[in-house]
DNA sequence: CTGTTAGCGCTTTCAT
DNA sequence: ATGAAAGCGCTAACAG
C-alpha cells in the first residue's frame, strides 16, 4: 500500500479511502492512486482491513458435500450471488453423516461474517454450535422457526407431484424414501409426509418403500417393485437422481415409461430434461441467490435482525414420464 | 486474547505460545491457558495472526462453475483434502467464458497462500495474471510447461477409447465436439487430437461432429447423425454429459445401445453407471486430493519450487454401451 | 521458561 | 480534501 501512495503521490489514508470508495477523495486523485495500484497489481489485505473494520468480508458456506448435484447448484448460485456483493465463499464440507459435523472446530470464529448452512439434516446441534458462535446464519433449504430461511415448501410441492398422478388416473402409487419414515426430519421427510397427505386426501392408500439415497437406490426400489403381487402404476421417488436408477431399472426390464409404469422425481436435476423426467422444479439457482441476498444483507448488518424467511416457489414440471395408468396387471406390450 | 492472559494470571506471549502449541511452555501453564481460553470459548484470529505469519491458511479456488459436474467433483475432494490439512478453500467461479476471467480483480493477493486453478481453457491470459501475483499456484487438469500440474493424460485415454470401438471392429466413428479443431486447446482438444491419432493409426477416416457443450450438443449431434447418408456404428462424445444426450436421442428413436450403434462417453460421471455408459474414468476424486496435497506443500514450502507434474492414471471402463457394430445400414431390428 | 516490545497492513479519528 | 498518528489482535525477536 505504501508502493502505491508512492506512485500516486499521496499518503495511506488517501490510498485506503480511494481504493475503498469512502467519500473525501478528489475523482482525480482517486483516479491516480487506483491505476497505480492496478499497475502494480495490488488488492487490499483483507486480513488487515478486517482487523480493524471487523468484517471479514468472507462468508462460510456449510453443507455435506459439493459432489452431490443438488447442493453443487446452490453453492454455484451462492458464490455468484456472493462474488457481486464482494464477498468470498469459503466452503466447509460436513460430510453426508446424519451425526451432525463438528461445527464447532471449524476455524468459523472470527474468520467469517456469516454462515450459510445447505439442507443439513442435523439441525438441532448444528443449530446450537452456531449459536454459541454468535454468527448471523442463513438456513438454505431448510425451514426452522425463528431463523433465517430460504426454502421452497416440500410438502406443498409433493402434494402437487402426487396430486398430479392421481389426477391422471393413478391409484397406485409408490413412494421411494431413503429416510426412516417416523421422526423424519428434513426435504426428504416433508416430502414424504406432503405425499402421504395427497394420497390420504384422495382417498387411497399410501405406499412406501425405503431405499438407499441416489440412483442406486432407486434401481434397488424399482426392483423390488417389479418383482411384487401388485406392481404401482406410478412412482414418485424423493429425488431425481433416485428417479433415475428407477427409470434406467423400468427401461432394462422393458417396462414402458409412461405406459406401463409413470415416474416422478423431485429437483428439477440438469440431467432431467434430457431423460424427460417429470420432477418438481425447485429453482436451486434461485434459492441460491435468494440465499446470497439475504446472508450479505446480515454479514453487513450484523446479527440482530428478525428472523426472515423467503419461500421460494417450486412448480410441477411435466415431461415424458408420467402419463395415464396402464388397464391391468400385465406390463409389456401395453403401448 | 489479554482476557485470557489475565484469567491465566500470565502475559500475551505466553498466551500465544501456548494455544499454538509453540515450544517453551511448562506443560502446567499451558493447561491452565488452554481452560481461560475455553472458559472465555476464545479462538485466536486467523486474521491478525495471518498478518505476522503471513500466511493466510487459505487456498484460492478457480473454477469456472461448480454447477458442472466436473468442478463440483474436483472441489469436493480438494476442499476435503485441505480440511485435514487445516486449510480453508475459497472458491472463486470464473464462469463459462473462455475468454480469460478478471483473475487480476479477485482477492488473491494477501489473502490467499496458494490457488488452484481447474481446467480453465484460457490458460495464457491465466498464467500471466497469476504470475502477477507471485502465489504458488497448482494446475488441475491442465497440463502446462514448467509449472505444478495434476492431470490425466487426456490424448491417451482418447486413443485408448477410440481403439476399444476399432478392436470391436468398428470402422465408421464419430467425435462429438465442441471446441474448434484447429488450435483446440485444453483438455477437450486433447481428447479429439488422441481420437484422430488412433483413428489415423488404425487406417481410418475421422468423422469430426461439431456441437455446444453438454447434454443439448449431444442430442443435437446425434440427431444430426441420424439424418446423415451413413450413419456411423459408433459414437465417441467428448464427454459423458454430451453423451447422456446421444444416448436419449438413440433411445427415443428405438435405435438399439450398442446394437446398432455403441457409445462411449469421457469422465466416468456420477450417473454413467446407472445409464450403462462406456467410458473413460478420470477417477476425479483422486485427481482433487492430489491438487490438494499438493498446493498445501506449497502453501507452507512457498513459491520456489521445482514444478511438479503429477500424472493421473485414467482407465477404460466398459459398460453396456459399446459392442461390435452391426452389419449394413439398417439401425432398427437389428438385435 | 516467561515477559517486553516492535511491528504485520490497514482504517480511522483528528488535525491541517 | 488530505495527512499524521494511533491502534485493530496477534506473533516473533529479544531480554531477562
Amino acid at each position: 500500500m505504501r508502493d502505491v501512495a508512492e506512485r500516486a503521490g499521496v499518503s495511506l489514508s488517501t490510498v485506503s479511502r480511494a481504493l475503498r470508495g469512502a467519500p473525501g477523495v478528489t475523482p482525480e486523485v482517486r483516479g491516480r492512486v487506483r491505476s497505480a495500484a492496478d499497475e502494480l497489481s495490488y488488492v487490499v489485505s483483507r486480513n488487515a482491513s478486517s482487523l480493524v473494520t471487523r468484517r471479514t468480508g468472507r462468508v462460510g458456506l456449510l453443507l455435506p458435500r459439493l459432489q452431490r448435484w443438488f447442493f453443487a447448484a446452490v453453492a454455484d448460485a451462492l458464490c455468484d450471488s456472493l462474488q457481486e456483493q464482494q464477498l468470498d465463499t469459503i466452503v466447509y464440507q460436513l460430510g453426508d453423516a446424519t451425526a451432525g459435523g463438528e461445527v464447532r472446530s471449524l476455524p468459523l470464529r472470527q474468520n467469517v461474517d456469516a454462515v450459510v448452512a445447505v439442507s443439513l439434516d442435523f439441525a438441532d446441534e448444528l443449530t446450537d454450535q452456531l449459536d454459541e458462535l454468535a454468527l448471523p446464519t442463513v438456513f438454505c433449504s431448510r425451514w426452522l422457526q425463528g431463523r433465517h430461511c430460504v426454502s421452497i415448501d416440500n410438502a406443498a410441492a409433493a402434494r402437487t407431484a402426487t396430486q398430479h398422478l392421481v389426477n391422471l388416473g393413478h391409484h397406485d402409487i409408490a413412494y421411494l424414501h431413503s429416510r426412516p419414515l417416523k421422526a423424519a426430519t428434513g426435504n426428504f421427510g416433508d416430502r414424504a409426509r406432503g405425499y402421504a397427505e395427497a394420497m390420504a386426501a384422495a382417498g387411497l392408500p399410501t405406499r412406501f418403500a425405503r431405499i438407499a439415497e441416489g440412483p442406486a437406490g432407486g434401481e434397488a426400489g424399482m426392483g423390488r417393485l417389479l418383482g411384487a403381487t401388485e406392481v404401482p402404476t406410478a412412482v414418485f421417488a424423493e429425488s431425481d437422481e433416485t428417479a433415475f436408477g428407477v427409470l434406467r431399472v423400468l427401461r432394462r426390464s422393458a417396462v414402458e415409461v409412461p405406459a406401463a409404469v409413470s415416474v416422478i422425481g423431485f429437483d428439477n436435476h440438469d440431467l432431467s430434461d434430457t431423460f424427460e423426467l417429470t420432477t418438481i422444479d425447485q429453482d436451486v439457482p434461485a434459492l441460491g441467490r435468494a440465499a446470497g441476498r439475504l446472508v450479505a444483507e446480515l454479514a453487513t448488518a450484523g446479527i440482530e435482525r428478525p428472523a426472515r424467511h423467503v419461500r421460494q416457489e417450486a412448480r410441477l414440471l411435466v415431461r415424458g414420464s408420467t402419463g395415464i395408468p396402464r388397464r391391468g396387471r400385465v406390463l409389456s406390450g401395453v403401448v
